[in-house]
DNA sequence: TGAGTTTTGTAATGAACGTTATTAAACTGG
DNA sequence: CCAGTTTAATAACGTTCATTACAAAACTCA
């Protein structure tokens, strides 16, 4: 069985990693996954291997795609407490309000249900957690040497905080509780994360 | 069909528990379950209605019970901050070395892959949410009362930050992560919470 | 002890699962 | 336009699923 030809491959992917998000490992069905991404199964068979090494493939997509929008909000804005707060705010935009009506976060969904019970997860989900602890703790290190940031401040210690926090904000969204009130007090977690 | 007679209810629902929380709703087969409650199927559906009462029924009985475990460890330290500290360590315990061997939090796992996919999960699971907040906002209150908070103390707010760092902690445990590592900055946060 | 009821175990149900063989269609180069 | 090859769709595979009918065993109370 060869590969189609004209479809996207990136799309399909994209589409199975939503059914993934939306219903799990297990309660995706290959009926889900294939209508989803608008192919037949062989087709999937030729292109991804089977069910199991697509999951891994969604991983792993996610996880430079989607997975790192906050990361990037965080980089991208200048000043460092902005920039904590637009970590936190695309935290949540992101886990309420995604494209595909999945909430929550993908990467967190898979470390409830598959670390430990589908093979070649659990490396995966603790290099993207422990990846996104010194990605963020690697932009505090760059405001130390700037002097936005005193000499003695624990770096990782705080990222592992934000990223934390992060966890209890992705929760709310995907229990589907008022946006809003995950938004409030927002300001003194920024401040709480920088204090020295 | 009637009811067995000479089994534990109790004990069953808990196996039950276990099941669901190491395979989820879906990766739970009634085999899985059957065979670890000790009955048969029959049994089950005697007793219990089918798989997914017995799933809400989960759900109930870990809210009050296992599920608050470190709810009761923050309201029985008497100094505040170390009950905050309490409340950490209780949830990192519990979330790493639970008698079971499941990792994390059922009901987190709960709240990644059922709610909006199984009926009656939401509601239950936005409850436990909240109430969890409630029961940690209400014991700042009575600190307040006491004198050993300020007055101006934003105790909801407060209970909210200690509740969503508590997933990130589970978050690591689920994901097999370093137990110590969670632990350290655990002074910090505690202090921090209750800063004004 | 023995009739009647309750509990337990086996086995069968139809449906849905992941996966693959097979057939039909579409495109390719000559 | 046709032979050869690649892609798409259908249909079938054996297995496992949740659920239930049924048969065997055990207990109750006389």
């Amino acid at each position: 069985m060869g590969r189609p030809r004209n479809f996207n491959r990136d799309e399909a992917l994209q589409a199975a990693i939503n059914v993934f998000w939306k219903k799990g490992y297990d309660g995706a069905s290959m009926k889900d996954l294939t209508s989803a991404m608008g192919i037949n199964s062989p087709s999937l068979y030729a292109v991804f291997g089977d069910k199991h090494q697509l999951y891994l493939e969604a991983i792993d997509r996610y996880s430079n795609d989607d997975g790192c929008a906050p990361l990037v909000a965080f980089e991208s804005e200048p000043d460092i407490e902005k920039a904590v707060i637009a970590f936190m705010r695309s935290t949540i935009d992101y886990a309420s309000n995604h494209e595909s009506g999945s909430k929550g976060c993908f990467l967190g969904n898979c470390v409830s249900t598959t670390v430990g019970e589908v093979e070649g997860t659990t490396e995966r989900l603790q290099d993207a957690i422990t990846g996104a602890d010194e990605r963020l703790a690697s932009r505090f290190e760059k405001e130390k040497e700037l002097g936005n940031l005193p000499a003695d401040f624990p770096s990782l210690e705080r990222a592992r905080l934000m990223f934390d926090l992060r966890q209890g904000q992705v929760l709310r969204a995907r229990a589907e509780l008022d946006q809003d009130t995950t938004e409030a007090g927002l300001a003194f977690r920024a401040k709480m994360i920088l204090a020295v």
